[in-house]
DNA sequence: CCTGTCACGTA
DNA sequence: CGTACGTGACAGGA
């Protein structure tokens, strides 16, 4: 059964027009409130209500035969004020980008082209739900099939009605609600009831006398008053009758499908234009899978038609033939982990032509020079240009990788799967259900063989790759994708090819330490309590423990709550130490223990792989900042800052015969400030080479470098730090565990310290309201729509995600392009030495006792060279037999 | 089995 | 009431 949605457009545009204010603009002056209302509806009834088809109607300028009817109607209605006008224009601008079919006819309202294709409809077998905020709809709800989704006010408040509904609502029946109405009058269509006839009233004769005719033939049982009213206005009222009946034979035909054909990228320049900053993706939500229909030529650019390549000469002569080689990959477990069965590759995007090319290919060596150097455009490329480093294939073509592309365009996405950016990207969908019978993308299917699966991925690649260029370069990140992200794609897959090698037995050896501390603990703990089943890594349980009242608990009050409750994390157990020593130190030994036991020695082990070393994941479309993560395992948070913990650095090791390299920035995300601010305090700081929190704690309590203290050189780097993460007294004072008062003394001896860092921090937010996202210099961007959030945390929380994105990303745009460099630098030297790690502001490199002389200043040099700011960047550098004991 | 929460490791 | 991550355990729902 079709479920067709009727709008009327003018009742909804005019709502949206007079709710919301009028001083919503572009930043090119165009009034949008209208239009943003209307969409912002739309989105919320499709969503809701799920329809298969959609038709707005809408008013003509040309007088109506209610007009010619009756003078009076509509007379006292003002022309439509200009900026309601103008956007006018834009709604249907929008409903076009969405494929909507409108309709309107000169001589006829809205409302009667709605009340027409009602009747078409529910003639056909169609359920109709009409959407309006006009109340004369309410006389087409005579039909089971029918439903009126008032527009109450504003544009958020509707009430869906059906029959029932409306006559609980206005105490008649839909089809009597004409001739109610006319009693009642309506005063938006300049039509006066009868004086003292209100709605109870009305109601009430209508349902008394079964109508009109019913009332005036008794008007004589009415309460003289009422009656001498009745009588006086009998004309009004059948006038106001016949001009509230809505037509149903208005001359136009339901078209036989009222689907919608959203042409996505249409929709995503509109919104962008009218600066609708969240609409684009909202609307793809509200649209769903199925909401797209193509039609048979669209069709069969999704539905590949798989060639199998018949011989390896075969693939290799396709591979090379192509101008560009736009493929996915079938792998039989995790991409890039694991074997793979084939390559899918489009030979032809108009006619879908996919040739599949068989693992046993990748053995030829023709296939694979012509695979090392195709003019790639793939999906998630890391994962085979890795797994080809295995079969000793380097692939060196990548020319775009659709996954990252797309991160850049919105690293808050949290999804880059190959379907989703099809839907948000392209005109084409792929529907949860019935894919193959409506003939779109079905990227998830299940059912389909390698070959044909993989095949619809190579075209979704394929369809992808014009509007995402496209994209890419209207926001101006065409060079930072080309110039950093295209290649570190390679120089993470050579990263994760390498691994780095660890010592196995150490691990294991500190593994079976810690096992034995954990137990032992765990024996102390269920001691002191006198409890075996106590479970201590169960929050829930060590909340009891701790701060029910005695005897269930010892009634300790936590200084620190979390969502749940009582938090028992370490910072407030520590204050609450000297209250029960005999517990709490033990379970904060034991923390830390079963921390390193579980997640460094279990997670670390589980993780080697054959050749002695660990190949990790780095992503490269995870952080919404632009930085690298790592994952399986993570080796971005190897414990380093006590000694319990860094043992675990010792397993890290060169391969034999080789050391390990490492070098990091020094302080980077801070010289990224004083070069963001433009401080003069701050890059003299940096500049005279003095100890960084040294100089700035002698400017911040004013005295000589000489006299700092230690204490105040850690309050001066933790403002330095926490400042680049936009936090406030109340953090600061609660880190240094002073009051939020004295906190907010040195916050402001720092910043008159170094004003600039104060305006480039207001600045920074307020640029980031205006347009929506931060950028870096580099140009890369990060939307934050919570800057105009209506709730002050969430508000409060994108503004220092803004202050820290410009700092944080720069950072990691420097840091990728050092690591491009230094990746490139020792490929064309020819050097064995190879990058083996990466972690935010540090890399490792392995490199052999010969290639140290040559590698080590090589990669300082790079790195350092690798941005120009008004302060220097400075590298660290140390060697080392374990990462642990790298010391220069 | 999946999801949310807590806790905790890093830059 | 400091940004950015990933992992592991528990607990509750499906």
């Amino acid at each position: 059964m079709t479920k067709l949605l009727l709008l009327d457009g003018n009742s909804l545009v005019y709502r949206a027009f007079f709710a919301l204010p009028q001083d919503m603009s572009t930043a090119s002056g165009q009034t949008t409130n209208a239009v943003f209302g209307f969409t912002s509806m739309f989105i919320n009834v499709l969503k809701e209500q799920r329809p298969d088809a959609v038709l707005v109607a809408f008013d003509r300028p040309e007088p109506t035969f209610r007009h010619e009817a009756d003078a009076t109607y509509k007379a006292n209605r003002e022309s439509a004020p200009d900026p309601l006008r103008q956007q006018m224009g834009l709604v249907r601008e929008v409903l076009s980008a969405l494929g909507v079919a409108t309709c309107e006819l000169a001589g006829w309202e809205a409302d009667d082209l709605i009340a027409t294709a009602t009747e078409q409809a529910v003639a056909r077998g169609d359920d109709v739900v009409i959407v309006t905020g006009d109340r004369d709809a309410y006389q087409l709800v005579a039909d089971p099939h029918v439903k009126v989704l008032y527009n109450r006010r504003g544009v958020s408040d509707y009430a869906l009605y059906d029959e029932a509904g409306i006559e609980e609502r206005t105490g008649v029946t839909p089809a009597m609600y004409p001739q109610y109405a006319a009693l009642r009058g309506d005063p938006s269509d300049n039509l006066p009831g009868v004086p003292g006839v209100g709605e109870k009233t009305a109601a009430k004769l209508i349902t008394t006398y079964g109508g009109l005719d019913g009332i005036f033939d008794h008007v004589d049982e009415q309460t003289p008053k009422l009656r001498a009213s009745l009588a006086e206005h009998e004309e009004r009222v059948r006038k106001n009758h016949e001009v509230m009946i809505l037509r149903r034979d208005a001359p136009v035909e339901l078209p036989e499908s009222l689907v919608m054909t959203p042409n996505m990228e249409e929709v995503r320049r509109l919104f962008d234009f009218l600066e609708f900053r969240t609409f684009a993706e909202r609307m793809a939500e509200a649209l769903g899978p199925a909401a797209v229909v193509l039609s048979a030529s669209e069709r069969e650019q999704l539905v590949p038609e798989v060639t199998v390549s018949d011989s390896p000469s075969a693939s290799a002569a396709l591979l090379s033939g192509l101008d560009t080689v736009d493929l996915a990959v079938s792998w039989e477990g995790d991409a890039g982990r694991s074997a793979v069965r084939g390559l899918a590759v489009v030979t032809d995007g108009a006619t879908a032509a996919v040739t599949w090319v068989p693992a046993d290919h990748l053995d030829d060596g023709a296939v694979r020079d012509a695979l090392a150097s195709a003019p790639l455009r793939a999906h998630d490329a890391k994962a085979l240009i890795r797994s080809a480093s295995e079969w000793g294939v380097d692939i060196v073509g990548l020319e775009l990788d659709t996954a990252i592309a797309a991160y850049l365009l919105d690293p808050a996405e949290a999804r880059y799967e190959l379907a989703h950016l099809v839907e948000r990207y392209t005109r084409f969908a792929a529907p949860a259900d019935e894919p193959a019978a409506r003939g779109q993308l079905d990227l998830d299917g299940a059912a389909a063989d390698p070959a044909t699966s993989a095949g619809r991925e190579a075209l979704a690649v394929h369809q992808l790759i014009e509007p995402i260029t496209a994209h890419l370069a209207d926001q101006g990140m065409a060079d930072l994708y080309a110039t950093i992200e295209n290649p570190l794609v390679r120089v993470l897959a050579r990263m994760e090819h390498a691994g780095i090698a660890v010592d196995v037995a150490d691990l294991r050896a500190l593994y079976e330490r810690l096992t034995a501390d954990v137990h032992r603990l765990e024996r102390v703990i269920k001691d002191v309590v006198g409890r075996d089943d106590l479970n201590i890594n169960s929050p829930i349980q060590l909340r009891e423990i701790l701060y029910a009242a005695p005897p269930a608990g010892r009634g300790l009050t936590s200084t620190k709550k979390t969502k749940t409750g009582a938090s028992t994390d370490a910072a407030t157990l520590e204050k609450l130490r000297d209250e029960w020593p005999e517990f709490i130190g033990p379970l904060l030994q034991y923390r830390e223990a079963e921390k390193l036991r579980g997640t460094y020695g279990e997670g670390l082990l589980a993780e080697v792989a054959a050749d002695g070393r660990i190949h990790a994941t780095f992503n490269q479309t995870v952080a919404r900042t632009g930085r690298l993560s790592s994952d399986r395992p993570n080796l971005h948070n190897i414990p380093v800052r006590r000694d319990e913990g860094r043992l675990f650095r010792k397993a890290f090791i060169p391969a034999p015969g080789s050391r390990l390299l490492v070098a990091d920035y020094n302080q980077i995300e801070l010289r990224c400030i004083a070069h963001l601010a433009a401080d003069p305090g701050l890059i003299a700081a940096f500049t005279s080479g003095e100890d960084i929190h040294n100089a700035t704690a002698a400017r911040v309590f004013a005295v000589a470098p000489a006299d700092v203290t230690l204490d105040q050189r850690s309050k001066a780097k933790m403002v330095s730090y926490g400042l680049a993460y936009g936090m406030e007294a109340y953090g600061l004072g609660q880190r240094l565990n002073i009051a939020t008062e004295e906190a907010a003394k040195i916050l402001d001896a720092y910043f008159e310290a170094f004003p600039n860092v104060k305006a480039y921090m207001d600045a920074t937010v307020v640029e980031a309201r205006k347009r929506g996202y931060t950028e870096t210099l580099f140009g890369r961007r990060r939307p934050i729509p919570e800057l105009l959030n209506g709730n002050w945390r969430i508000r409060q929380a994108g503004e220092r995600q803004a202050m820290n994105a410009g700092i944080q990303g720069l950072a990691a745009d420097i840091f990728k392009v050092a690591l491009v460099r230094v990746d490139a630098a020792l490929e064309e030297r020819e050097v064995a030495s190879r990058l083996v790690l990466q972690v935010h502001d540090e890399v490792l490199v392995e490199v052999p006792e010969s290639e140290r002389e040559v590698v080590g200043p090589l990669v300082v040099d790079l790195m350092r060279g690798s941005a120009e700011l008004d302060v220097p960047l400075e590298v660290n550098v140390a060697w080392g037999n374990t990462w642990a004991d790298a010391k220069s």
